[in-house]
DNA sequence: AATGAATGAGCCTTCATTCAT
DNA sequence: CATGAATGAAGGCTCATTCAT
């Protein structure tokens, strides 16, 4: 069932690629077209502007990051069980999708989109309810401290996002044990 | 009457107001030549092309980061007191020097110049000794978890600098129950 | 509705003339843009630079000279008489191609492409094969002197050439004056 | 005796170094400074301009070259012996001055400076009479050939100084078998 | 005489975007 | 929908020339 929207995947999936590889600035439209095996002005035809096409990744990006966070039934969990899950899910996802992790790091570099990602990663889809239930400080009725919420992101997903980014073989006692310190870190 | 490289010195500054504000790519070599008050040619005269200027650049954030960090005098201290101490060093500088932090980020972004940041901060410059003395794991004699040093960095010095870029008014009970809480990750 | 490559002739026109006006490094790609009628940028859809545009006019150049050289019924002649023919179709060639001659000596002036021109007159394209059986010398089987083939070129085309270029009006007497000394000087 | 215009003489020679073995435009005056051991601006201080400064170099090579064509006792030689005397004195001048051989050929592909060269070796400079008087053709009472002066020249220097440029080792015999067969183009 | 820092016009090249087909 | 030729502003860099010291 090749949709309409083929190509535009096709597109969007050549632009992380090159992108990943070469930085934004060194993936000129005309490249993007030849790998994809269009025109420049197929490219035009789906998204309005090069701006556009990279803000279209983006959001592409941060949503299978979304639906990766809260998989498992965080839901039936304790909190710590919980917590550990979704560091666990951030590691795994951001291993398996270096180039989205190197494409998101890219993006919020640009001068333009410096929007805070501790807020987001809670705050942007479905899994929002899911994920703010255990990502709650004590004041806020939770188990964790009454940190501010960027510190809590950075002692735990955002750890788990740099060391999947930079890591390549880390063994599950060193991951588990990694876990745990953050859980430590974060938990009352 | 000023010394021979003012205006070496003067580029340098400018570079760094105009990259953390605009990018690297947004940041034409004209541009830096009209705010900083001189010509093209002369920029070319003093770094060898664009790409050894933005080095540059960044030999000069690495170092005086290097002398902050070890600022303080952490040799006579506890492991935990010297942690601590690097830790809002840290924390401090990148606070005061929000463009450099920015400016370092980006530079790391590079598709080039993919270089461990943990690895570096500690053995880049004289305070090597002083800091290596504290950031060391229970194998190595130290008083910290043996968790890789790419972590240990993450749920320290990474979270410090993190924080400081993207915080504004953190109170001081608030920085310390963080410094507690990264040292509580990360120590035995 | 011109043909697929009419800019890219039309390209290669006005570079012959700008370069013999002005010399190569006198003639920037924005004025032979402007000249042909062009933007910039086509040029390099149809160049990938400005040495190989240049490259392209050589060979271009070469074929056209090439073509002209062996023109007329030269296998059936004497030695003698093709030998003339072929004398005289260069220096005709040359008197209505002055531009395409100036162009080939700046191009071999070029400190990079110094090519032999003797060896290249005979050797370059399909007309190899007659021109090379007159230009034989006695222990090649040829009524030539057993001079270098260098020798044996400056003394015959070569001074076709040269004075086809400076020359304006040279009778017909004259003309074969001149030939009928290259052919005593080189035949035995 | 190292007089004032000892670093003018130093200039000039490395001026024929780089413009032979790069090109005029690709020698610029900071290159010609550093490798003559000055700065920019001694060189402006003894030439007025890069263009001047190239003129200079062009009347010193033209200079040396004039007494190494008539030297020798040409004046008490048959016209025979005289007409090779000069033409194996220009061979063996170029030979040993390929680099000046090449600048001449540069300097005269030059879009500005397209003089006649057969004029000027006959009129440049005081061994006009010695050369004037065997360079004579039978209407002006000489013994060569009644062709136009180009004609004499390209059949006789002219090839002396391409093939001494182009050839590297060319034994005696092949030399006075070149010479013979242009005194036998040029001859009655 | 001599230096070399400083200037700035100009060069080659790239690339986002448009539009006729 | 699709193509890719065409545009032209802009970027990095060079270099002849000047001038304060």
């Amino acid at each position: 069932m090749a949709v309409l929207s083929d190509k535009r995947e096709i597109i969007l999936e050549n632009l992380l690629d090159l992108i990943t590889e070469r930085g934004f600035h060194d993936t000129p439209m005309s490249l993007l077209a030849r790998k994809s095996g269009v025109s420049v002005g197929i490219i035009y035809h789906y998204f309005p502007s090069k701006e556009m096409l990279i803000d279209a990744l983006y959001v592409k990006v941060k949503l299978i990051l979304g639906e990766a966070l809260a998989s498992g039934d965080i839901q039936n969990m304790t909190e710590a069980d919980a917590f550990k899950r979704v560091w666990l899910n951030a590691f795994e996802f951001y291993s398996n999708h270096k180039k989205e992790a190197l494409f998101l790091e890219q993006y919020k570099a640009l001068p333009d989109c410096r929007e805070g990602e501790a807020a987001e990663f809670l705050q942007k889809d479905k899994n929002f309810a899911l994920l703010v239930n255990i990502f709650r400080t004590a004041s806020q009725g939770g188990v964790l401290k009454d940190l501010p919420m960027d510190a809590i992101y950075e002692l735990s997903i955002g750890v788990a996002m740099r060391l999947a980014i930079k890591q390549t073989g880390l063994d599950e006692a060193t991951k588990n044990a990694i876990v745990e310190s953050c859980w430590t870190a974060v938990s009352l």
